[in-house]
Formats: C-alpha cells, structure tokens, sequence
DNA sequence: ATAGAACATGCGTATATGCTCATATAAATA
DNA sequence: TATTTATATGAGCATATACGCATGTTCTAT
C-alpha cells in the first residue's frame, strides 16, 4: 500500500499514467511524448511496475508497458479515483495531446525505419 | 493530487490515519499511542493537515486531529480505498488496539491533573 | 560479423524527506 | 508572576529519491 502511494506521489509518474490509461506504450514513446531523458523514463516505468501498476512485455527490441489489468481490479476504488482526477492535472491537456499526436506518426518507425 | 498521494506515502501517517479514522485526538494521544516522539507526530500531522485530509481545532492547551470531511465528500473514492486498504497494514491491529486502550484512560487527563 | 536502436542500470550529484534534540509559544494553574 | 503542559518549529544529520551521463545488453538489419 505504501508502495503504491509512493509511486504515485511523483509528478512525472502520474504524467505517465495520463499516456498508459489512452494505450499501451514503448520506453521511446513515452521518453518524446513527456519529453524527458530515456533513463528517467525507463526508471519511472520500473517504479510503477515494481508496484504492480504497470506491467509490460518486449517484442524485438522494444519494451511495451500498459496498465496491469489485475491492479484495477484488484484496486478498483483507488483507479476510480485516479481515472476521475488525473484528468486534473496542469499537464494532463497538453501531455494527452501528444498522446494522439504520436498515435499515428509513431515514434519509433520513424527512427528505425526498418522496423 | 501529488501532495495527497505524498502525504498517504509514508507509514507513520498511515498509521496515524487509523486512529483518527475511529475518533478525533490530540497530538500527546497519537504520540503516546504510536510510541512516536513528539514534534514527529507533529510533523506528519501538518503534513496531512496541509494536504486537506486532516483538520484541527485548538482547546485549551490541546490541538486536536481529526478527519477532514469534505476531504471524505471530495475525494470519495480514494477514501473507500483507504478504508478497505489501510486494515491490512501490519500495524493496524496493534495500533488499533492502543486506541481503544486509551479512549477511556485518557492520556492527557492523566499527565494534567487539573484538566 | 558489425553497426545501430531500444532499453536497463551503475555512478555521482543535488535535493527532499524523516528523525532527534533543543527551543519558542501559548494556555492553564499554583 | 512563575511554572508546567501541549504544541509547533528551527537546526543538524542520515537516508531516500530524482536526475543526467555513461555503459552494458539484447535484438535487428545490413
């Protein structure tokens, strides 16, 4: 419970949260649409798996991270809560809308064009 | 919501949101009753006060703690969460138990005679 | 095989946080 | 008025956390 808390006490978490709650994401996606460094944001995506929020698979050489289903069920109240609330954040606008800007140029065909 | 979640992410507040979930208390209570020192049961009180889940009056020489109803209106969900949630900390039984203890013993009225 | 891309992680740094001790303040009482 | 009690808060210390940079690993594609 603490755990969980604690991951969510931290802006750019939450920022991520805003992204994942749309649709599931790479590292490098959400790395240029939260515009913040790869590591910070590979960090971040640990801490929230680490507390079961996110859970994430890898196809070829990419990490997908996506809501972990078990957490809302298992914590339905405190996602209710988050789903009504986030959208509150000063960030949620503008963050969002990088969401579905890069839903259809995606990010990393476009740095790998082979991909 | 940041600072929420900041307040709600370390165990002494948690633990003090036990007792104050059954009754309103001073702070010498909270710190008798969770063995804590003084200033920090004053410190995690300000913490949760400022964040809108606790308020407090003054009487006489005493401030009392307690829930802050409408945090409970305004943040409903969060607040079923924390309900169902905050029994399984592992100090919840233990701390649970002080808080009956002293309801009828009254730890001020024992160090203040007078009162 | 080699190079490049995506990702995780070690390391060092800056800041935040929690804790204790000591002190200041306010109220009650002798 | 002086003392005691309850509380808040400043100072100093130890630890935790977030960040950036650099590097190691894995997979893809040439």
């Amino acid at each position: 419970m603490v755990d969980i808390f604690k991951a969510l006490s931290e802006e750019s978490r939450l920022r991520i949260l805003t992204l994942l709650m749309e649709r599931e994401m790479c590292v490098c996606e959400i790395e240029v649409c939260l515009n913040m460094t790869q590591s910070n944001a590979s960090r971040h995506l640990t801490v929230l798996k680490n507390c079961g929020i996110l859970n994430c698979y890898k196809k070829a050489q990419w990490a997908y991270y996506r809501i972990n289903e078990s957490f809302i069920v298992e914590h339905k109240d405190l996602w209710q809560y988050l789903q009504h609330k986030i959208v509150e954040l000063p960030t949620y606008q503008a963050d969002h809308e990088q969401c579905e800007k890069y839903k259809t140029i995606n990010v990393c065909e476009n740095t790998n064009k082979t991909h």
